[in-house]
DNA sequence: GAATAACTGTGTCTGGCAGACACTATTTAT
DNA sequence: ATAAATAGTGTCTGCCAGACACAGTTATTC
């Protein structure tokens, strides 16, 4: 990942253009990862091709390259233009108030842009939105008695729980539309080996379908939190 | 996925052959998922191909369609050999202590296997081994006043937490030898816009490094489950 | 025992993909 | 005016998943 790692970096954090001698792009960076989000939602991350992306915008695929120095460029450039910037600071809230929108607003991005799960899987450099997702976690967790890498690892915790829960949901969802929702197939599959998991079986025997799997998990995680800014602070 | 569903359930639950008429059947599904296992190891999920796994078994590409649909249930059936069956319950233990056990042997099975977090992403069907690691939350938490769907929800909620954390791992892991971290791109670039992230550069100064971002959140969200469970067992 | 039907493994072909490279046209710096 | 750097293009290679037709093999059926 070496010199790909420093050309990421480049195109995510460096300056926005530099003035030169040669004729003027036509393109731009903004418009190619827009070309690039807009296929990704409505056909998937797979559908997004080099060629298809140069088509949307009326140029060949190899134009590209002079803007981008291949694929996986491109995908970090599509993540950092879906994911957009985390909600704005509200004063006056808690931190339990904080985390929970923020976590809220996340979900809603993954809701959005279904496909930023299959972008963000794997090593990648992070542009600044997405950083400033996790700056406001940590920010938020100031002055509570945790440690630098405590907070950090809250703001891990957190975006685990949120990308799980998005994963499950998009499972969930009817993509198409004769499409077998994931959950329709597994829970036959569940109680026609009852035998094997007993517990499972009876779990999903109360069929209330809430649908709150994220509440919960937030909830468990913000208490889990509460308990040890309680013990530090006394 | 109404077709290609119902012939992955088939693979992974299905019964393991029937006799019939033409010549024998040279390979077998376990041998070609272990082959796909051990290309996966070494190379990546991405070096995974019809390809490559028959060129290992020697045989053509096209043999190994007479077992497999096509590639997605292949990677299905190359997970559930992979992530292996949940760690034996330990009569006498606690959830506390069973739902700790039962986290670092599935963090293990993802260090193993790096690429079981690619393999895992997007909606797909679970084989019986996979659904065995939750039906084992769902048993540890079993009579301590959670409803199903409450249960259900910690499992997803554990298994996000492990995911998350692996990535996490993978990450910051040097994957080749002369592959920059990414977490060392990520400091300097946090540092360098200090003014943007004041706050995760001010979490990141106290580099203790101390890497236990898996038991924080496991931690934290078994203390959110205790006060749920002390709140309703009274 | 012979015919038949079902099955296995193979070879060939298509369409799509990422990307290398050479080429032309354009624009600015000298 | 000339040279250098750059933008967009067209062509080419190699890899991929998978469709399909074929030849060889084996159990079933007459």
């Amino acid at each position: 990942m070496g010199e790909e790692t420093n050309e990421a970096v480049r195109l995510l954090w460096g300056p926005p253009a530099k003035p030169s001698r040669g004729p003027k792009p036509a393109l731009s960076l903004a418009r190619i990862a827009a070309a690039g989000v807009e296929i990704a939602d409505t056909e998937g991350l797979g559908a997004v091709s080099m060629q298809k992306v140069a088509g949307l915008l009326d140029f060949t695929k190899m134009s590209l390259y002079r803007y981008v120095p291949g694929k996986a460029e491109l995908v970090a450039l599509m993540v950092e233009a879906a994911v957009g910037g985390p909600p704005p600071v509200v004063d006056g809230l808690g931190w339990r108030e904080q985390l929970t929108a923020w976590a809220k607003q996340l979900a809603r991005s993954f809701t959005e842009h279904p496909w930023l799960l299959d972008a963000t899987v794997g090593p990648r450099v992070m542009g600044p939105k997405e950083l400033g997702w996790l700056e406001r976690v940590v920010a938020a967790l100031d002055g509570h008695g945790l440690t630098g890498p405590e907070r950090m690892d809250a703001a891990v915790l957190l975006a685990g729980h949120v990308r799980g829960i998005a994963e499950q949901a998009r499972a969930a969802r009817p993509d198409g539309s004769p499409e077998t929702e994931l959950l329709a197939v597994l829970g036959p599959l569940v109680h026609q080996h009852a035998d094997r998991f007993p517990a499972l079986a009876a779990a999903m025997a109360s069929q209330d379908g809430r649908d709150q799997a994220l509440d919960f998990g937030l909830e468990r995680i913000l208490d889990g939190l509460e308990t040890l800014i309680t013990r530090r602070t006394g």
